[in-house]
DNA sequence: CATGGAACCGAACAAATGTTCGGTATGGCC
DNA sequence: GGCCATACCGAACATTTGTTCGGTTCCATG
Protein backbone atom coordinates (compact mmCIF):
# COMPACT_ATOMS: atom_id res chain seq x y z
CA UNK A 1 0.00 0.00 0.00
CA UNK A 2 1.54 3.30 -0.86
CA UNK A 3 2.48 5.50 2.20
CA UNK A 4 0.30 8.83 2.73
CA UNK A 5 2.99 12.04 2.49
CA UNK A 6 3.04 12.85 5.91
CA UNK A 7 4.17 9.23 6.98
CA UNK A 8 7.01 9.33 4.76
CA UNK A 9 7.89 12.22 6.35
CA UNK A 10 7.79 10.50 9.29
CA UNK A 11 9.71 7.59 7.97
CA UNK A 12 12.21 9.72 6.65
CA UNK A 13 12.99 12.02 9.92
CA UNK A 14 13.27 8.07 11.68
CA UNK A 15 15.76 6.78 9.02
CA UNK A 16 17.84 10.48 9.15
CA UNK A 17 17.67 10.29 12.69
CA UNK A 18 18.73 6.92 13.18
CA UNK A 19 22.08 7.85 10.62
CA UNK A 20 22.90 11.40 13.00
CA UNK A 21 22.47 9.73 16.26
CA UNK A 22 23.19 5.87 15.60
CA UNK A 23 19.82 4.77 17.57
CA UNK A 24 16.35 5.13 17.12
CA UNK A 25 13.77 8.54 18.29
CA UNK A 26 11.31 8.29 20.46
CA UNK A 27 8.02 9.05 19.78
CA UNK A 28 7.91 12.26 22.10
CA UNK A 29 11.57 13.15 20.10
CA UNK A 30 9.53 12.88 17.22
CA UNK A 31 6.62 14.74 18.27
CA UNK A 32 8.86 17.17 18.91
CA UNK A 33 10.58 17.37 16.02
CA UNK A 34 7.62 17.93 13.78
CA UNK A 35 6.39 20.65 16.43
CA UNK A 36 3.32 18.44 17.21
CA UNK A 37 1.15 18.72 20.11
CA UNK A 38 0.46 15.09 21.10
CA UNK A 39 2.10 11.74 21.41
CA UNK A 40 -0.51 10.21 19.92
CA UNK A 41 -0.35 11.79 16.57
CA UNK A 42 3.12 10.41 15.99
CA UNK A 43 1.69 7.13 17.83
CA UNK A 44 -0.83 6.67 14.94
CA UNK A 45 1.33 7.98 12.18
CA UNK A 46 4.17 4.94 13.74
CA UNK A 47 1.36 1.99 13.53
CA UNK A 48 0.21 2.98 9.88
CA UNK A 49 3.40 2.50 9.36
CA UNK A 50 4.09 -0.83 10.83
CA UNK A 51 0.34 -2.10 9.39
CA UNK A 52 1.86 -1.03 5.82
CA UNK A 53 5.52 -2.83 6.23
CA UNK A 54 7.40 -0.15 6.56
CA UNK A 55 8.79 -0.38 9.53
CA UNK A 56 8.23 -2.37 12.46
CA UNK A 57 7.92 -2.08 16.51
CA UNK A 58 8.88 -3.86 19.50
CA UNK A 59 5.33 -3.27 21.81
CA UNK A 60 6.27 -1.72 25.16
CA UNK A 61 9.94 -1.50 24.17
CA UNK A 62 11.64 1.86 24.40
CA UNK A 63 13.25 3.27 21.04
CA UNK A 64 12.39 -0.22 19.60
CA UNK A 65 11.70 0.81 15.42
CA UNK A 66 13.26 -1.02 13.20
CA UNK A 67 13.58 -0.91 9.61
CA UNK A 68 12.59 -4.03 7.73
CA UNK A 69 14.65 -3.39 4.91
CA UNK A 70 17.82 -1.85 6.62
CA UNK A 71 19.76 -5.31 6.98
CA UNK A 72 22.81 -4.43 6.96
CA UNK A 73 23.32 -7.62 4.22
CA UNK A 74 21.21 -9.83 1.98
CA UNK A 75 22.81 -12.42 0.11
CA UNK A 76 21.53 -12.55 -3.24
CA UNK A 77 21.90 -15.72 -5.21
CA UNK A 78 24.99 -15.86 -7.88
CA UNK A 79 23.48 -17.35 -10.64
CA UNK A 80 26.64 -18.00 -13.58
CA UNK A 81 27.69 -15.76 -16.04
CA UNK A 82 26.03 -13.13 -18.64
CA UNK A 83 27.74 -12.51 -21.91
CA UNK A 84 28.00 -8.80 -22.36
CA UNK A 85 29.36 -9.87 -26.10
CA UNK A 86 27.53 -12.07 -27.95
CA UNK A 87 24.32 -13.77 -26.87
CA UNK A 88 25.06 -17.41 -25.85
CA UNK A 89 23.84 -20.43 -23.98
CA UNK A 90 22.15 -19.35 -20.41
CA UNK A 91 23.97 -20.39 -17.47
CA UNK A 92 21.51 -20.66 -15.09
CA UNK A 93 23.30 -22.85 -12.02
CA UNK A 94 23.49 -21.20 -8.90
CA UNK A 95 27.65 -20.30 -8.52
CA UNK A 96 27.43 -18.98 -4.88
CA UNK A 97 25.94 -16.02 -2.86
CA UNK A 98 26.88 -12.60 -2.96
CA UNK A 99 26.37 -10.67 0.04
CA UNK A 100 25.03 -6.47 -0.86
CA UNK A 101 23.48 -4.05 1.27
CA UNK A 102 19.85 -3.44 -0.34
CA UNK A 103 19.87 0.09 0.89
CA UNK A 104 23.12 1.07 -1.13
CA UNK A 105 22.11 -0.39 -4.03
CA UNK A 106 18.64 1.60 -3.36
CA UNK A 107 16.64 -1.57 -3.83
CA UNK A 108 12.95 -1.76 -3.05
CA UNK A 109 11.56 -3.10 0.01
CA UNK A 110 11.48 -7.19 -0.59
CA UNK A 111 12.29 -6.58 -4.37
CA UNK A 112 13.67 -9.33 -5.89
CA UNK A 113 17.19 -9.21 -6.91
CA UNK A 114 20.22 -11.57 -7.70
CA UNK A 115 23.70 -11.42 -9.30
CA UNK A 116 25.50 -12.22 -12.34
CA UNK A 117 28.78 -12.23 -13.14
CA UNK A 118 29.72 -10.76 -17.05
CA UNK A 119 32.05 -12.76 -19.62
CA UNK A 120 32.69 -10.23 -22.73
CA UNK A 121 33.83 -6.68 -23.03
CA UNK A 122 30.65 -5.10 -24.76
CA UNK A 123 29.74 -3.18 -22.08
CA UNK A 124 33.20 -2.08 -21.66
CA UNK A 125 32.28 1.59 -22.31
CA UNK A 126 29.74 1.72 -19.41
CA UNK A 127 32.65 0.92 -17.19
CA UNK A 128 31.75 -3.19 -16.79
CA UNK A 129 34.11 -5.64 -17.54
CA UNK A 130 34.66 -9.24 -17.67
CA UNK A 131 34.23 -10.66 -13.66
CA UNK A 132 32.37 -7.77 -12.45
CA UNK A 133 29.58 -8.66 -10.44
CA UNK A 134 26.28 -6.97 -12.07
CA UNK A 135 22.98 -6.50 -9.66
CA UNK A 136 19.94 -6.83 -11.49
CA UNK A 137 16.82 -6.01 -9.60
CA UNK A 138 13.24 -7.84 -10.81
CA UNK A 139 11.55 -4.38 -11.72
CA UNK A 140 10.07 -3.00 -14.82
CA UNK A 141 12.78 -1.52 -17.16
CA UNK A 142 12.81 2.16 -18.15
CA UNK A 143 14.74 3.59 -21.90
CA UNK A 144 18.31 3.79 -21.33
CA UNK A 145 18.43 1.05 -18.63
CA UNK A 146 20.96 -1.31 -18.87
CA UNK A 147 19.52 -5.11 -18.11
CA UNK A 148 19.87 -8.47 -18.32
CA UNK A 149 17.67 -9.59 -20.95
CA UNK A 150 17.16 -13.45 -22.64
CA UNK A 151 16.83 -12.33 -26.27
CA UNK A 152 15.79 -15.70 -28.33
CA UNK A 153 16.54 -18.13 -25.82
CA UNK A 154 20.33 -16.68 -24.55
CA UNK A 155 20.75 -14.20 -21.97
CA UNK A 156 22.88 -10.87 -22.15
CA UNK A 157 23.70 -7.76 -20.89
CA UNK A 158 23.04 -4.69 -22.69
CA UNK A 159 21.26 -1.44 -22.75
CA UNK A 160 17.85 -1.17 -23.82
CA UNK A 161 16.46 1.42 -26.19
CA UNK A 162 13.63 1.89 -28.66
CA UNK A 163 13.61 2.14 -32.31
CA UNK A 164 10.14 3.01 -33.71
CA UNK A 165 8.65 1.58 -30.43
CA UNK A 166 10.63 -1.62 -31.10
CA UNK A 167 13.40 -3.17 -28.27
CA UNK A 168 16.59 -2.31 -29.32
CA UNK A 169 19.47 -4.09 -27.50
CA UNK A 170 22.47 -1.74 -27.54
CA UNK A 171 26.06 -2.64 -26.66
CA UNK A 172 28.42 0.08 -25.48
CA UNK A 173 31.45 -0.73 -27.41
CA UNK A 174 31.41 -0.39 -31.02
CA UNK A 175 32.82 -3.49 -32.09
CA UNK A 176 29.21 -5.03 -31.27
CA UNK A 177 26.37 -4.46 -33.47
CA UNK A 178 22.45 -3.94 -31.71
CA UNK A 179 20.68 -6.75 -31.41
CA UNK A 180 17.08 -6.47 -32.54
CA UNK A 181 15.34 -9.08 -30.69
CA UNK A 182 14.03 -11.71 -33.62
CA UNK A 183 11.70 -14.02 -31.48
CA UNK A 184 11.48 -12.40 -28.11
CA UNK A 185 12.57 -10.27 -25.35
CA UNK A 186 12.68 -11.39 -22.07
CA UNK A 187 13.78 -8.85 -19.91
CA UNK A 188 15.39 -10.78 -16.81
CA UNK A 189 16.39 -7.90 -14.27
CA UNK A 190 17.12 -3.96 -14.78
CA UNK A 191 20.99 -3.57 -14.10
CA UNK A 192 21.17 -1.46 -10.29
CA UNK A 193 24.90 -1.68 -9.87
CA UNK A 194 27.92 -3.44 -9.34
CA UNK A 195 31.00 -4.70 -7.83
CA UNK A 196 34.09 -5.37 -8.88
CA UNK A 197 36.86 -7.48 -7.01
CA UNK A 198 40.18 -7.01 -8.17
CA UNK A 199 42.52 -10.28 -8.66
CA UNK B 1 43.35 0.25 29.07
CA UNK B 2 42.87 -3.55 29.39
CA UNK B 3 38.65 -4.66 29.78
CA UNK B 4 38.50 -6.84 32.51
CA UNK B 5 36.72 -10.75 31.75
CA UNK B 6 33.84 -9.63 32.99
CA UNK B 7 33.60 -6.65 31.09
CA UNK B 8 34.43 -8.74 28.11
CA UNK B 9 31.26 -10.98 28.01
CA UNK B 10 29.11 -7.71 28.96
CA UNK B 11 30.40 -6.23 25.89
CA UNK B 12 30.09 -9.48 24.08
CA UNK B 13 26.54 -9.98 25.08
CA UNK B 14 25.71 -6.28 24.52
CA UNK B 15 27.02 -6.97 21.01
CA UNK B 16 25.34 -10.56 20.23
CA UNK B 17 21.63 -8.33 21.08
CA UNK B 18 22.31 -5.55 19.09
CA UNK B 19 22.90 -8.15 15.90
CA UNK B 20 19.84 -10.73 17.11
CA UNK B 21 16.92 -7.99 18.13
CA UNK B 22 18.59 -5.24 15.76
CA UNK B 23 18.43 -2.72 18.74
CA UNK B 24 19.99 -2.24 22.09
CA UNK B 25 19.38 -3.82 25.44
CA UNK B 26 18.02 -2.37 28.67
CA UNK B 27 19.80 -2.80 32.04
CA UNK B 28 17.20 -5.17 33.10
CA UNK B 29 17.65 -7.47 30.20
CA UNK B 30 21.10 -7.65 30.54
CA UNK B 31 20.62 -8.16 33.97
CA UNK B 32 18.41 -11.08 33.21
CA UNK B 33 21.06 -12.97 30.72
CA UNK B 34 23.63 -12.84 33.50
CA UNK B 35 21.13 -13.74 36.10
CA UNK B 36 22.34 -10.72 37.85
CA UNK B 37 19.99 -10.24 40.60
CA UNK B 38 20.53 -6.14 40.66
CA UNK B 39 20.62 -3.90 38.20
CA UNK B 40 23.29 -1.59 39.08
CA UNK B 41 25.98 -4.07 38.58
CA UNK B 42 25.16 -4.02 35.33
CA UNK B 43 25.33 -0.43 35.47
CA UNK B 44 28.47 -0.28 37.08
CA UNK B 45 29.70 -2.61 34.12
CA UNK B 46 28.64 -0.21 31.53
CA UNK B 47 30.35 2.74 33.51
CA UNK B 48 33.09 1.11 33.26
CA UNK B 49 33.20 -0.10 29.64
CA UNK B 50 32.29 3.37 28.82
CA UNK B 51 35.16 4.91 31.04
CA UNK B 52 37.60 2.73 28.89
CA UNK B 53 35.89 3.86 25.83
CA UNK B 54 34.38 0.41 24.46
CA UNK B 55 31.05 2.30 24.49
CA UNK B 56 29.34 4.88 24.86
CA UNK B 57 25.70 6.25 26.72
CA UNK B 58 23.48 8.56 26.42
CA UNK B 59 22.26 9.18 29.80
CA UNK B 60 18.99 9.30 30.92
CA UNK B 61 18.08 7.81 27.06
CA UNK B 62 16.38 4.17 26.93
CA UNK B 63 18.63 1.44 25.32
CA UNK B 64 21.17 4.24 23.81
CA UNK B 65 23.59 2.39 23.72
CA UNK B 66 26.76 2.86 21.09
CA UNK B 67 29.03 0.71 20.30
CA UNK B 68 32.21 3.65 19.09
CA UNK B 69 34.13 1.16 16.61
CA UNK B 70 31.87 -1.67 15.75
CA UNK B 71 31.87 -0.94 11.70
CA UNK B 72 35.05 -2.79 11.83
CA UNK B 73 33.61 -5.22 10.12
CA UNK B 74 30.23 -4.32 8.02
CA UNK B 75 30.75 -1.08 7.81
CA UNK B 76 34.06 1.25 6.02
CA UNK B 77 34.03 4.98 6.83
CA UNK B 78 33.05 7.14 3.54
CA UNK B 79 35.45 9.60 3.00
CA UNK B 80 35.14 12.77 0.54
CA UNK B 81 36.08 12.11 -3.40
CA UNK B 82 38.98 11.00 -4.75
CA UNK B 83 40.64 12.42 -8.20
CA UNK B 84 41.09 10.40 -10.62
CA UNK B 85 42.45 13.38 -12.72
CA UNK B 86 44.55 15.77 -11.78
CA UNK B 87 45.56 15.30 -8.36
CA UNK B 88 43.43 18.53 -5.94
CA UNK B 89 42.97 19.16 -2.08
CA UNK B 90 42.54 16.06 -0.27
CA UNK B 91 38.70 16.40 1.01
CA UNK B 92 38.37 14.28 4.11
CA UNK B 93 35.82 14.88 5.54
CA UNK B 94 33.90 11.71 6.35
CA UNK B 95 30.52 11.17 4.45
CA UNK B 96 28.76 7.83 5.72
CA UNK B 97 29.08 4.89 6.37
CA UNK B 98 29.89 1.74 2.94
CA UNK B 99 28.51 -1.65 4.16
CA UNK B 100 30.71 -4.04 2.67
CA UNK B 101 31.24 -7.79 2.82
CA UNK B 102 35.21 -8.34 3.60
CA UNK B 103 35.43 -11.48 2.74
CA UNK B 104 33.78 -10.27 -0.47
CA UNK B 105 36.36 -8.14 -1.38
CA UNK B 106 39.31 -10.53 0.02
CA UNK B 107 40.37 -8.30 2.90
CA UNK B 108 42.37 -9.70 5.80
CA UNK B 109 41.01 -10.10 9.19
CA UNK B 110 41.36 -6.97 10.73
CA UNK B 111 43.06 -5.05 7.90
CA UNK B 112 41.99 -1.26 8.14
CA UNK B 113 40.13 -0.17 4.99
CA UNK B 114 38.32 2.73 3.60
CA UNK B 115 35.93 3.92 0.50
CA UNK B 116 36.31 6.91 -1.41
CA UNK B 117 34.10 8.04 -4.12
CA UNK B 118 35.81 8.46 -7.21
CA UNK B 119 35.71 12.05 -9.30
CA UNK B 120 37.23 12.43 -12.64
CA UNK B 121 37.94 9.88 -15.66
CA UNK B 122 41.78 9.30 -15.31
CA UNK B 123 41.37 5.15 -14.66
CA UNK B 124 38.38 5.01 -17.25
CA UNK B 125 41.03 2.42 -18.95
CA UNK B 126 40.39 0.15 -15.93
CA UNK B 127 36.62 0.42 -15.55
CA UNK B 128 36.82 2.56 -12.93
CA UNK B 129 34.66 6.11 -13.53
CA UNK B 130 33.25 8.94 -11.96
CA UNK B 131 31.26 8.52 -9.07
CA UNK B 132 32.52 4.89 -8.13
CA UNK B 133 32.98 3.61 -4.84
CA UNK B 134 36.73 2.20 -4.30
CA UNK B 135 37.59 -0.03 -1.87
CA UNK B 136 41.11 0.65 -0.36
CA UNK B 137 42.79 -1.85 1.71
CA UNK B 138 45.36 -0.52 4.30
CA UNK B 139 48.46 -2.81 3.06
CA UNK B 140 51.74 -2.52 1.59
CA UNK B 141 51.69 -2.07 -2.64
CA UNK B 142 52.96 -3.89 -5.14
CA UNK B 143 54.03 -2.92 -8.43
CA UNK B 144 50.87 -2.36 -10.99
CA UNK B 145 47.91 -2.53 -8.19
CA UNK B 146 45.96 0.34 -8.22
CA UNK B 147 46.26 2.95 -5.30
CA UNK B 148 44.75 6.06 -3.51
CA UNK B 149 48.07 8.23 -2.97
CA UNK B 150 48.91 11.29 -1.45
CA UNK B 151 51.43 13.06 -3.94
CA UNK B 152 52.94 16.37 -2.69
CA UNK B 153 49.88 16.86 -0.22
CA UNK B 154 47.72 15.59 -2.79
CA UNK B 155 45.58 12.40 -3.14
CA UNK B 156 44.76 11.02 -6.43
CA UNK B 157 43.98 7.68 -7.29
CA UNK B 158 46.52 5.71 -10.26
CA UNK B 159 48.13 2.59 -10.66
CA UNK B 160 51.90 2.31 -9.49
CA UNK B 161 54.45 1.17 -11.13
CA UNK B 162 58.16 2.04 -10.50
CA UNK B 163 61.01 2.73 -13.54
CA UNK B 164 64.74 2.94 -12.63
CA UNK B 165 63.48 1.71 -9.19
CA UNK B 166 61.75 5.02 -8.47
CA UNK B 167 57.84 5.05 -8.46
CA UNK B 168 55.66 6.37 -11.23
CA UNK B 169 52.23 7.00 -11.16
CA UNK B 170 50.03 5.97 -14.19
CA UNK B 171 46.45 6.84 -14.79
CA UNK B 172 44.13 4.42 -17.73
CA UNK B 173 43.62 7.14 -19.68
CA UNK B 174 45.89 8.25 -22.33
CA UNK B 175 44.76 12.22 -21.77
CA UNK B 176 46.79 11.81 -18.78
CA UNK B 177 50.46 11.91 -18.06
CA UNK B 178 52.19 9.24 -15.59
CA UNK B 179 52.88 11.21 -12.33
CA UNK B 180 56.49 11.44 -10.77
CA UNK B 181 56.41 12.33 -7.12
CA UNK B 182 58.73 15.14 -7.02
CA UNK B 183 58.54 15.64 -2.75
CA UNK B 184 56.71 12.80 -1.06
CA UNK B 185 54.46 9.88 -1.89
CA UNK B 186 52.68 8.12 0.23
CA UNK B 187 50.03 5.20 -0.38
CA UNK B 188 46.95 5.66 1.41
CA UNK B 189 45.45 2.47 0.56
CA UNK B 190 45.58 -0.31 -2.10
CA UNK B 191 42.34 -1.10 -4.42
CA UNK B 192 40.46 -4.34 -3.78
CA UNK B 193 37.17 -3.39 -5.48
CA UNK B 194 35.03 -1.33 -5.92
CA UNK B 195 31.12 -0.76 -6.48
CA UNK B 196 29.42 1.36 -8.46
CA UNK B 197 25.25 2.21 -7.92
CA UNK B 198 23.47 3.19 -10.71
CA UNK B 199 21.73 7.06 -10.85
C1' DC C 1 46.51 -6.73 59.04
C1' DA C 2 45.01 -2.86 56.14
C1' DT C 3 44.01 -1.27 51.53
C1' DG C 4 41.94 -1.24 47.33
C1' DG C 5 39.88 -3.06 43.17
C1' DA C 6 36.36 -5.97 41.14
C1' DA C 7 32.02 -7.93 41.40
C1' DC C 8 27.82 -7.99 43.36
C1' DC C 9 23.13 -6.99 46.07
C1' DG C 10 18.67 -4.38 47.41
C1' DA C 11 15.82 -0.90 47.30
C1' DA C 12 14.03 3.17 46.12
C1' DC C 13 13.54 7.01 42.95
C1' DA C 14 12.97 9.90 38.84
C1' DA C 15 12.80 10.16 34.23
C1' DA C 16 11.84 8.51 29.80
C1' DT C 17 8.78 6.15 27.06
C1' DG C 18 4.86 3.63 24.98
C1' DT C 19 -0.25 3.09 25.25
C1' DT C 20 -4.93 4.34 25.28
C1' DC C 21 -9.21 6.94 25.53
C1' DG C 22 -11.88 10.24 24.06
C1' DG C 23 -12.44 14.47 21.12
C1' DT C 24 -11.80 18.14 16.95
C1' DA C 25 -11.07 19.52 12.16
C1' DT C 26 -10.59 19.10 7.26
C1' DG C 27 -11.37 17.46 2.70
C1' DG C 28 -12.95 14.15 -0.82
C1' DC C 29 -16.85 11.49 -2.34
C1' DC C 30 -21.42 9.36 -3.17
C1' DG D 1 -25.88 16.02 4.32
C1' DG D 2 -23.70 11.64 5.75
C1' DC D 3 -19.53 8.89 5.45
C1' DC D 4 -14.85 7.99 5.64
C1' DA D 5 -9.91 8.60 5.78
C1' DT D 6 -6.30 11.53 7.41
C1' DA D 7 -4.33 14.39 10.63
C1' DC D 8 -4.28 16.13 14.88
C1' DC D 9 -5.04 17.34 20.18
C1' DG D 10 -5.01 16.56 25.50
C1' DA D 11 -4.65 14.09 29.24
C1' DA D 12 -4.10 10.40 31.83
C1' DC D 13 -1.91 5.91 32.64
C1' DA D 14 1.21 1.83 33.05
C1' DT D 15 5.76 0.28 31.97
C1' DT D 16 10.15 0.45 30.98
C1' DT D 17 14.31 2.17 31.94
C1' DG D 18 18.30 4.67 33.82
C1' DT D 19 20.22 6.48 38.19
C1' DT D 20 21.73 6.57 42.84
C1' DC D 21 22.93 5.29 47.61
C1' DG D 22 24.45 2.35 50.86
C1' DG D 23 25.86 -2.04 51.76
C1' DT D 24 28.56 -7.16 51.17
C1' DT D 25 32.01 -10.48 49.55
C1' DC D 26 36.24 -11.98 47.62
C1' DC D 27 40.96 -11.65 46.50
C1' DA D 28 45.46 -9.89 45.52
C1' DT D 29 49.03 -7.02 47.44
C1' DG D 30 51.89 -4.21 50.29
Amino acid sequence: MQLTERQQEILDHVRAYRRAHGLMPSLREIQQHFRLKSVATVAQHLDALQEKGALQRHPGKARSLALPQARVSVELPLFGTIPAGRPSANEALADGQVPIDPVLFRLRPREEAFALKVRGDSMEGAGIIDGDLVILACREPKARDIVGALVDGESTLKRLTFEHGKPVLLAENPRYQPIIATEELLIQGVYVGHIRVSR
